[in-house]
DNA sequence: TGCATTAATAAACTGCACTTATCAATGCAA
DNA sequence: TTGCATTGATAAGTGCAGTTTATTAATGCA
């Protein structure tokens, strides 16, 4: 027994309609090939659905009691594909991400705000987490996706460059650095310098692009976090190296950055992903609002990123947003 | 969006069975076919349900979501297909049938039992109704067929035999109408006659009979109801003409009965059904017993029509027969 | 009695879903 | 690394289901 929904469909026309003609009208198909669909259904069940002559088609006492049951049977199914269609139309669903802290602490909260604001069915789960863990969670599928550095090359990883996130010379206002022609290493190296510890992904690129430039990173202070590093510099302690994108490098009156001129002293900010590997819709919507947001800007530096939040913006990143 | 169950079907079967060429020999296509199928169907909700390639096949995050809603549908949908297959398999539901007192009265409620024991999921609504009103109650629907005398010659209705109703002399045990070699017209007209009310169609029979014969019926007493008449015949009052079928002559020791030997003292019994009008399963299927109790017997004559009444037959007819 | 309407039937055609054959990718073992 | 086995994708060809057009038969109505 294979009956199937357009013999159903066909059957619900006729009874509405009152008529094959009619019916097969409205299903868009030529009156014999509704005769046949339903006597294939009668067929297949075995039961007259319709007494019909060329003057009245009225449903037999089976089709009375399957009506119904047929009715039924389509409104679930019409209904299960809306939610279907849904889900491809609207983003819905949890997205799972594994950020770099410095990112996550930056322009992150402010774009996962907004997209939440216009896609309220999404919700967030956020993992700080450095390099390596955030490839690890990523082939794990612990998440969704990840951002983390570029250079990355691993055969079951895909990665998207988002942004290059340059490194900039943080100094009190008003201070010599501010002054210089160029900000180059050998320039830099005269003052006194507040450098991120030796574990992190900054200082590590800090004291490649030293080396590259022939030089070595020397601190006059060391910070685990950035925001302490930003307050040595404030106390006037030296000058510190961060990226452009850090949120804890803004938002002060009596400090400045600048680009510093070497090449070297940058990193490519990338979305990583599991090659061949699906992703839910609002994954896919997401990444697109954080390529755009990076590229909205001619020369992307971080507060490119920074994203107008909505009202109700962090209400909702609040009720949305699980800390890892 | 023209999703169809096929396509559920083959997804669900790629998630059980893990695999595109398992799950063809399962669905019994050949495996292109099948990812062929999985692709329509992705395509036509716009959303990728595996990530294959050569040698995995695995649920997307969207599929997994989805798979819930696909099962539930089809589990829907075969349950409902159950439902109707059952309707044409095991018949159901309510027959109602109009029916003529005499024939209400006697071998009907034994077949009703005993189907009813076969069948417990049908109950009958039984309406006792004289001739006329038979063929009016089948016209108007408000029966599924009617159970009347025959000669009925409708554009609309159709009738089919169901046995003879011969007219038997009901006489006292003893007396001396059953030592009568004969038992015709001029015979019978020499004793005391209890005959039914002119208002019957047994009356009528009766004296149509006897003026075929030449004669006229004089009744001694006339009674309305048949069992009346019966007790006239036992306590002496005259010989009693009435249908073999009527269960009102059984069930006495001391009456007895002979078949009266003369044409024209028989009805014929018919089902009566609209003309291109399908009926439940059930109903045909009663019929069926009907016209078999009928036919079971050489002679039909009223105790053919007698049935075995299972165990439990007098409790199902209480619950499932409504009087009228 | 003729006309209009409607479902069934016939015949021809179209296209879709299927099959077979083949390819390409991948994992595994030697 | 190489060869083999397995598996999903692709290509080409085929058959049949479903469709259309044309026609018939039945029926109600003027």
């Amino acid at each position: 027994m294979d009956v199937n929904l357009r013999q159903i469909r066909a059957f619900l026309a006729v009874v509405g309609l009152g008529g094959f003609t009619r019916a097969a009208g409205a299903l868009n198909i030529s009156q014999p090939a509704l005769t046949i669909r339903i006597r294939q259904l009668e067929d297949q069940i075995g039961l007259r659905l319709f007494d019909r002559n060329t003057r009245s088609v009225q449903l037999t006492r089976v089709g009375q009691e399957l009506l119904p049951v047929f009715q039924r049977l389509m409104k679930d199914f019409d209904g299960a594909m809306a939610d279907i269609r849904e889900f491809s139309e609207e983003p819905r669903g949890t997205i799972r991400v594994a950020v770099l802290p410095s990112f996550a602490a930056g322009p992150l909260p402010a774009l996962i705000a907004d997209f939440r604001a216009r896609n309220p069915r999404v919700s967030f789960v956020l993992k700080d987490a450095v390099g390596k863990r955030v490839l690890a969670m990523v082939r794990n599928e612990e998440v969704d996706f990840g951002i983390g550095v570029g250079g990355v090359d691993e055969p079951d990883l895909d990665t998207i460059d988002v942004f290059e996130d340059r490194m900039v010379l943080v100094y009190p206002r008003g201070h010599a650095a501010g002054e210089l022609p160029l900000a180059s290493v050998p320039v830099i190296s005269q003052f006194p310098l507040v450098l991120m510890d030796k574990d992190t992904s900054v200082r590590r690129l800090v004291d490649e692009a030293f080396a590259a430039a022939g030089s070595i990173a020397t601190p006059a202070c060391e910070a685990t976090y950035m925001s302490t590093a930003v307050s040595m510099v404030r106390a006037g302690l030296g000058l510190a190296i961060l990226p452009a994108s850090a949120i804890e490098i803004r938002g002060f009156a009596d400090i400045a950055t600048r680009p510093i001129d070497d090449a070297g002293f940058v990193r490519r900010i990338v979305i990583i992903k599991r090659r061949g590997s699906s992703l839910l819709p609002a994954v896919e919507e997401f990444t697109k609002v954080l390529l755009a947001a990076a590229n909205s800007c001619a020369t992307p530096s971080a507060p490119c990123l920074d994203v107008e939040v909505q009202d109700g913006g962090a209400e909702a990143l609040a009720m949305g947003v699980q800390g890892q």
